[in-house]
DNA sequence: TTTATCTTTCATTTCTTATTGAACAATTCG
DNA sequence: CGAATTGTTCAATAAGAAATGAAAGATAAA
């Protein structure tokens, strides 16, 4: 069966209330500005709807996603820790709720996604510092001078950085 | 020709230096932390090093990557504001340098991923809101809370994004 | 005007990433 | 112990994004 949006459903299962599907394209939306995969977002935007922690066949029954994606996207949030397990009496199946604080959410992901692609950024910076140096005259001067220019965003990169999280996490999204 | 990394020129165009290639590898490994195609990442990374304005077929010599790539690519760039034309007396070919002021690039930037993806949350969530005064009960209330939850989000996001840009402009990345 | 140079466009191809689904655990129930 | 239910893994496939290259525009020089 082909993913046709989110649409659908094998018999026997709930359709998407309208609520439930515009929250679940605006996590769609925010994961395309985030470069994170769709069916991820579907999952998180139908558990942050939810009253109540949802079973894994919910996910690839009323969103239409197959086994393995709901499996893999539901580890993925828990590993980023978007969703936290709930035990639910007389019943043998994971339930899952969504984390929804935003300071947790944006904190673990910034970092998650900085650490995968830039680790190494500082060594390699240091690298390019040294090749620098084997320039020559005009060229060496201008190379040496980006290289600072890069070093010196690196450090107001790294100030920035916690000053959004707690600015993000001051006031926070609790509603009341 | 096939693009397989940055390597084999055609003959005739100067190789990378060392140098330049790191430079080239930190914007490639930056441009995956943003979502943003390497072909840009390179020309990007080559016209910041470079001491020079560097007129188009630089970018697909040296880089080799194709015509297309490179106009595509810097016209892109310039549409950020990322880039500039330069003028070079007796030369007929447009030439570009880099626009490296860290604030200005992250600003446009951001506005640009931010409004692609973004435009209509507000409305979206204003519907979302409307949507669910029809629903009964406990739903309702859990529904609302999270509506609410989504609106703050959305304007302690607001909040620090002029935050960001304020920091990281500051003292800025000019080396000197 | 004709020719040469430089640039853009866009249908096609290639490459990357996300999703599927069938096979294989693991667990609980009868 | 089976049998049924729940969950994971991973090779194969599909969907999507980026890059190519050939053709067509522009512009300038001869």
């Amino acid at each position: 069966m082909k993913r046709n949006s989110v649409a659908n459903q094998p018999a026997g299962a709930t359709p998407l209330s309208p609520v439930e599907v515009e929250v679940i394209h605006l996590f769609v939306q925010l994961s395309r500005a985030l470069g994170q995969p769709p069916s991820v977002a579907e999952i998180y935007g139908l558990l942050f709807v939810s009253p109540h922690p949802l079973p894994q066949d919910e996910f690839y029954d009323r969103l239409n996603l197959s086994k393995g994606s709901a499996s893999q996207g539901l580890r993925y949030l828990l590993d980023l820790g978007a969703v936290r397990t709930v035990y639910v009496a007389a019943d043998r199946r994971v339930h899952y709720e969504a984390v929804a604080e935003l300071r947790n959410l944006a904190g673990r992901f910034m970092r998650q996604q900085l650490l995968t692609n830039f680790e190494d950024s500082g060594a390699r910076l240091a690298r390019i510092a040294a090749e620098a140096q084997k320039l020559d005259g005009e060229e060496r001067k201008h190379v040496v001078s980006r290289v600072k220019m890069l070093q010196s965003w690196e450090k107001n990169v790294k100030r920035v950085l916690p000053i959004i999280l707690t600015v993000l996490g001051g006031r926070n999204g609790a509603a009341r």
